[in-house]
DNA sequence: CACTAATCATTATATAGCTAATGATTTGGA
DNA sequence: TCCAAATCATTAGCTATATAATGATTAGTG
């Protein structure tokens, strides 16, 4: 997969000059840059992780996601591991049951509300998520490098804005 | 689905806050955070489209973002189709056999170069286009309402440095 | 012309993830 | 106490997308 050559007819400032010719009433422009880049940024940023980063550990982006909750928090319930990850249980009941295969994690009833799953993370788990977690955290760090920390902390900032003004939206 | 409720042990600030305990070394914290917050912007504003915009006219993000391009560009290359929405050759294959299916658009060999195949939007096609976007521009207006016009200039800027970044690492 | 390498689209196959349906369980009245 | 409604995880069936293999075509080279 390759991606867009900046001199492409459809990078974004090129789809911004052609799309008065197309369209009828006026246009918030930095909107649509804001929506634009925001999806671009995301994909961009799971491609470079499974490939330069989870592809060694044979982890799907969700996958390592899921783990991360697990490593952070030891012991998660099916619901909790979805709406932290954006996606729905029955994915999360998928992606588990492959964790599981390999031995990172384990279920569990609960006790007192036999509905409930716990999910606890194995020692295998973590010792992965010990291996891995310092080479992705520098993954993080390059994706900002071009950024002085003022730039990322207003980067952060405005990222929770609009996210939190989404999910009101949505609910 | 549901999103994370905002006091969850997984919301960013406290899991911030547990990493120290589980990692050795020194974080970049607002790195972390800016990853956090880049993929899941991207993913609540893919549902909020499908959700509300797209689902009426029976379009995923996908299929959208391929029609999209089409009525900027009125006709395109498989590949070049690939390359703008980061997405592979053979997925854009089967998007554009969707699309086809129902006379969105149509494709046809290239002329001089038999390899390539040349994908051009329908009057069906524009007119699908020419109705769904004001609706979908307005969620794209929706999703920067708390911001500034400023900030959504600061937002789009940063955005695209760190996409040209990653961009360049990856290739 | 002929041969090779590169490029491209397509197909086959597998996985991730979704919605809807199901079954189990709990909760909250009546 | 008992029944209805709500909640939760799982399953079934589907779509979107990925990778790898394949076949077709072109471009380059001699």
């Amino acid at each position: 997969m390759k991606f867009m050559d900046p001199n492409s007819d459809l990078e974004e400032l090129n789809v911004l000059r052609r799309l008065p010719n197309v369209q009828l009433g006026p246009l918030n422009v930095s909107a649509i840059s804001v929506a634009t880049n925001i999806y671009r940024a995301g994909q961009c940023l799971k491609l470079k992780m499974e490939r330069e980063k989870l592809s060694k550990y044979d982890l799907s982006w969700t996958a390592f996601s899921i783990l991360y909750d697990l490593w952070i928090c030891t012991s998660l319930e099916t619901r909790q591991l979805a709406a932290s990850s954006g996606i729905t249980t029955a994915t999360v009941s998928n992606v588990i049951k492959t964790l599981e295969n390999k031995a990172l994690c384990m279920r569990e009833v609960d006790k007192k509300d036999r509905r409930l799953v716990n999910v606890t993370i194995t020692e295998k788990g973590i010792r992965i998520m010990q291996d891995l977690y310092p080479d992705f955290h520098q993954g993080e760090v390059e994706i900002v490098k071009e950024l002085s920390g003022e730039e990322q902390e207003t980067l952060a900032k405005l990222l929770r804005k609009v996210i939190k003004g989404m999910q009101l939206s949505t609910k």
